[in-house]
Parts: structure tokens; C-alpha cells; sequence
DNA sequence: TACCATGGTCGAAGCGCTTCGATCTTGTTC
DNA sequence: GAACAAGATCGAAGCGCTTCGACCATGGTA
């Protein structure tokens, strides 16, 4: 292992000269520089991590933690890890990643050993464990999604209300009466996971404010329960035209489901989602959605991380906005014949 | 932040001492243990990560490196990462998440650093670009997958190979005559992707055995490229009465294009797959299936990774058994009418 | 009784880097 | 031409831990 002493003897100048060279933190004359760096590339120099982060006092690596529920789409999460990770090495950061099981006394581990110098959380809830250990860390941290009380916190989502209420206004500008949500698996209400919440809050919201039947209910992941919450909802409000979605993992089966009950989309049963536009573009037919952008979620959140680790100042809340795509799966309610 | 000296100074004792209660590695006198042990507890002493790092020249980190492309199935692969997470923090070390796209050099990167102790590298191409760094790298690592030169690596991997092989065979038992291997995207393949190269080989190799037609072919993950390929195999093949699919994402929009095309599952067709045990069970009808041990997998390999820290020997290939559960979705093929 | 293991503890020397203050050149300014 | 500012470089002091060798009591042995 070659280290700054050896690159040092072999530049023929001092092993702090090295280090300003590598950091600029100091004017290094031209020529020195020179010379520094081709010792660099010699002998193939890398700075060792637990030095530099022992001298520093930052090992410039961030913490992910990251639900592996059963109950969560894993492809989006995927997506929002994988916006991380790349946005973190722009920044010359490494990702730790930390599973949501390991709970408050993971977060208090890696925050305490100064394995990290601030962490992403993802899949709050409104009401989370972790929320009053993040404030007391005083280590930066960045929120994905958003829970009730965001004092002393930094969020990011995607501005969920919004998204239901947009869905809503589509459906009804289209002219739909009678509309149901078709929510996330019981448990995750039951969580209290805080973007199923603000999208419930959305739809009834705009439901309301449009004077227009909005059914709820929830519903789990498999084609046997999808089947017969929609059987139920179909039979106890029989008026219903169109369908919101916030969640991918049941949109192949109920397109099934629709399929097998003989309703078509969307000339029969308008149906909105709320996901990716990559996973709207790809069913059949092609998904009106409010976009999901997990990249640009992911993004901003190590930029806001990046930026408090420097002493910045950056908002609490940061909503993104809800946009619509209307494509093949909404129109026109039939007509009641 | 309280350091080593300070508990030292509250229990009265030397740095040193405080240092081997905690790590057991001198025999220390129940006495004083205690007092130790008190004053850690009493101050919330957490030894810093970067200065043990640097002193034991050990980071008590693993490096995982994870393929973040399209065209694997998501759901597999955090599977793979969740084992191995769970396993690592079992061993009292953390994961450092490496992008596959970062490459050759991530991994040279991570390693030179000391960031690392030793990572676990997946979705292995028969002849990947990163396996002379592994080679060079004197760092252990473990690789999910097999390449076709396995020398002085150490590789832990579903045998694939064999489980094509179960998948003829089965359907063989029951009577099948013609059966189809619907492949990966061939983007797979021209990667030269180690799992679906084995499986390809395992079913040619079975098929040829039991002197029945194996016809193979790519399949994208899409439900028009799921429809065009079932379509163009029928055609060329009308006699074919089971199918075998090597990846989740085809499953769901198979079962639909059969479906549109009047065709029962498993009366008028069989289908094998090659997947975990909770998708095949969450499919409508429940697959067969030989079952993709992912949380085995990543078990066995941090332990393989964690004996090679340890200077224990490893043998270089582990290939688990190819175990087939015969579900709902095989049967004998259709009487020709 | 003198001697030597043995277990228990300490002090000091690093691990490889960053950073602070000091020193030594230069070039400017009046 | 003296005084001074600014630029370039150095040396040393840490960062918080592990680990090695040394030391000091013991108690058992000859």
C-alpha cells in the first residue's frame, strides 16, 4: 500500500504539500503541483478512507435506509436507491445502505460511530419512530416522503395530495360522476405511511370539492384480492366509471381483473395511476398517470444533503409537483343507457 | 462525541484496557470488566468507526455490487441484497452499495481506499470485465453468479444448469414431447449473462437426453414482445404443450397473451418456471416452478466472504440443489384429438 | 525461602491522513 | 533600499483507536 509519504519522498517535497495539492485548500505553485501529481499517478496513490476520514472528520459516505417491506413496490424503491447512489458519487460520496428493520438503533449506530456523515430515510410514516431520533442526531438527514410534523426535519416527496385531487379533476373534467380510489394494502394505512395518506386526503379532497362520488377502499397486492375488492365495489356502487391507482403492483392484476369481468379500458372503466411514466408507457393500454419521478426525488434529496453538509440552508418541505399525462386509459364515461 | 480516553479516565483505567474488555482479546479481570463495562454504558460510548478502521485496518464494511439495469427483475435482485444485508449485520459488518455501472473502477476504487474489506459482487457475465480486478484486487470477494472461468474466484450461484434440466424433465415425466425455453431479452444473452446461459444449456442438454424437441428463444419483457414470440413459436411449432420462462417479468404478461390466445393453463399448455417460491405461489394458477433460493444465496455468500476475512478456506464453486415444486400450472399434455 | 510462571494492566508507538502555525521566499510599495 | 504583504512550503500535532512489549503482583513450585 503506497500512502502520502511515499508520494511525498517521491515529489521531494513535504506529505502536507501532497495533501493541499490533493484538496486545494492552499495556492501550490504550478510547478510543484506538477510534480505532485505525476508522483500521484506513478505510483498509482489512493488516499486511504479511515485516515482521511479520522483526520477530516467526515468519511463521506451516506446512510440509505431503506424499507424491504413486502408491502412497498420494490421497483420504485429501486429507483429512488439507484437516484441516490448516482447522485451521491457526483458528489464524491459513497452510499451505506441500511435496512428499515434495523430500525432507530441503526440510525443511532452509524450516526454514532461516525460511520456516516448524514443519511437519506425512506418510507415514513406519519407518525415515525425514527422522526425523533433524527432530530436529536444532529447529523443532517434527508426524508423521502413526508411525515405529519415536519418541524426540524428536510423533506422530499412528490406532492401527493396534489397527485389525488389531479386525478380526480381529470376523471371529472372527462365527466365521471362516480370514481373510486383503489388504495394501497390495509396494512400500509394501518402504518400510517404518509404518502397513502396524503393521496387518500387528495382524492377525497377533490372528490368534494367537485361534487362527485369518491369511493375508497383499500386493497392488497394479489389477483384474488383485486378481483373481489373491485367485484365488491362494483356491486355496492354500481355507477362507478372510473378507477385511481396509487400503486403499481396491483395494475396488472386488475387490468386482469377487468379483462375477466368484461369491462373494457377505457371504454368501459376510465382508469388514472399514479407511478412511473416508464411503467405507464408500458402496460396495455398505455396508463393516464400522474408521474412518480423517482429519480428527480432521489436527486434532490442528496443535493439538499450535500448542501446542509456544507452549511447551506434548504427549505423544510419540498414538494414536487403532480403532473398529468393523459394517455389510453381514460375517457368519456359510457353513456347510461 | 466521547472517545476511548474518556471511559478509560471514568473507570480509571488505561485506554488499553478499556480497548481489550471490548474486544476480549486479553484476559481482563472480572473487576475491572465491569467497571468498564459501566462507565461505556453510563458515558454511550461508541467506539468511532474510522479510527478503529485505521488501526486495525479493518472497516468492518462489504462492499455489494449490484446490477441496477432494466432488463433484470428488480424484485430478484433486492432479495439478493436484503440476505445480504441481514447476513452482513449478523457478522457485525455493513454494506457499501456499488452500482454496477461504476465498474472496474468502483471496485478498484472502494478497495485501494481500505472503504472496504471485502464485497460481494452479482449479476456476473461468463466472461465479465471485472474479474481480473477481482483477481488482482488481494481483497476477498465472493461473486453471486458463475463465469465461465471460475479459477481463483469463489462463486456461490443456484445450479442453473441443473435446473433446466429439472424443468425438461418434469414436463418429460408427464409426457410432453415438444416444449419451448422462453428465454431473457436477448440483451441477456449477448451480455453473455452466466444464469440464463446455464439454464439455456441445462434445458438443451435435457431435452436432447430424453430425445424430445426443445425449441429456445428470447423473449423481451413487454406484453406485445411476450404476444409476438408465444405467436411466431406456434406457428413454427405447433405441437409445443409446455413452456419453461427463466424470468419473473414475462410470467404475468405470459399468462395473459395465453390467455387472449384461448389457451388454458395447464390443460392446453404447461408452464415451468424458474422463480422464487412466493411469486410462484402468488400466481393464478400457482406455478411449478424449481425455485430460486435468492435469501439462501446471499446467506451463503457473506458467510463464504466473512470465512475468506477470516483466512478460512472456501471451496471455489457452491451450487445450490435445483429443487422443483410441481404446482398448478403442469400436467400431462392434451391428448392429440 | 528464592524463583518463575501466569494473569492483569499500563504506556507508548503507530495507523495515514488533515490542518494549523511558522518559516522562508519573492515581489511591491513608498 | 528598507519594510511589508502575499505566496509557497514545511513540520508537528493531532484525529481515536489497536496492539505490542514491558511491568507488576500474585501464587505455586522446588
Amino acid at each position: 500500500m503506497v500512502t502520502i509519504a511515499d508520494v511525498a519522498r517521491h515529489a521531494g517535497v513535504a506529505a502536507s504539500t501532497v495533501s493541499y495539492v490533493l484538496s486545494g485548500k492552499r495556492s501550490i505553485s504550478p510547478d510543484t503541483r506538477d510534480r505532485v501529481k505525476e508522483s500521484v499517478r506513478v505510483l498509482g496513490y489512493r488516499p486511504n478512507a479511515s485516515a482521511r476520514a479520522l483526520a477530516s472528520q467526515r468519511s463521506n459516505v451516506l446512510a440509505l435506509v431503506i424499507p424491504l417491506r413486502t408491502d412497498m413496490h420494490v421497483p420504485v424503491m429501486m429507483q429512488f436507491a439507484t437516484a441516490v447512489v448516482t447522485t451521491a458519487r457526483r458528489f464524491d460520496h459513497d452510499v451505506l445502505l441500511l435496512t428499515a428493520d434495523e430500525g432507530r438503533e441503526g440510525i443511532e449506530r452509524v450516526a454514532q460511530t461516525s460511520l456516516v456523515d448524514a443519511m437519506v430515510v425512506m418510507d415514513v410514516e406519519l407518525h415515525d419512530e425514527r422522526i425523533p431520533v433524527l432530530r436529536e442526531l444532529s447529523m443532517p438527514s434527508v426524508l423521502i416522503g413526508h411525515p405529519a410534523d415536519t418541524a426540524g426535519l428536510t423533506c422530499v416527496d412528490l406532492d401527493f395530495f396534489a397527485a389525488g385531487e389531479r386525478c380526480v379533476d381529470h376523471l371529472a373534467d372527462l365527466g365521471h360522476r362516480c370514481i373510486a380510489l383503489l388504495g394501497t394494502p390495509s396494512t400500509v394505512y394501518e402504518r400510517q405511511t404518509a404518502f397513502a395518506q396524503w393521496t387518500l386526503d387528495g382524492f377525497s379532497s377533490a372528490a368534494e370539492r367537485r361534487g362527485i362520488v369518491g369511493v375508497e377502499t383499500p386493497c392488497e397486492h394479489t389477483f384474488d384480492a383485486v378481483l373481489s375488492t373491485v367485484e365488491q365495489l362494483l356491486r355496492d356502487h354500481p355507477g362507478i366509471t372510473g378507477l385511481v391507482v396509487q400503486n403499481e403492483p396491483i395494475i396488472g392484476p386488475l387490468l386482469d381483473v377487468l379483462r375477466q369481468l368484461g369491462r373494457r379500458v377505457p371504454e368501459d372503466m376510465s382508469l388514472m395511476a399514479i407511478c412511473t411514466d416508464d411503467f405507464a408507457e408500458g402496460q396495455v393500454p398505455q396508463l393516464s398517470s400522474v408521474a412518480l419521478p423517482a429519480d428527480a426525488i432521489g436527486l434532490q434529496a442528496v443535493e439538499m444533503l450535500i448542501s446542509k453538509l456544507e452549511g447551506g440552508q434548504v427549505p423544510a418541505m419540498t414538494l414536487l409537483p403532480a403532473q398529468l399525462t393523459a394517455r389510453a386509459s381514460t375517457c368519456p364515461p359510457p353513456t347510461r343507457g
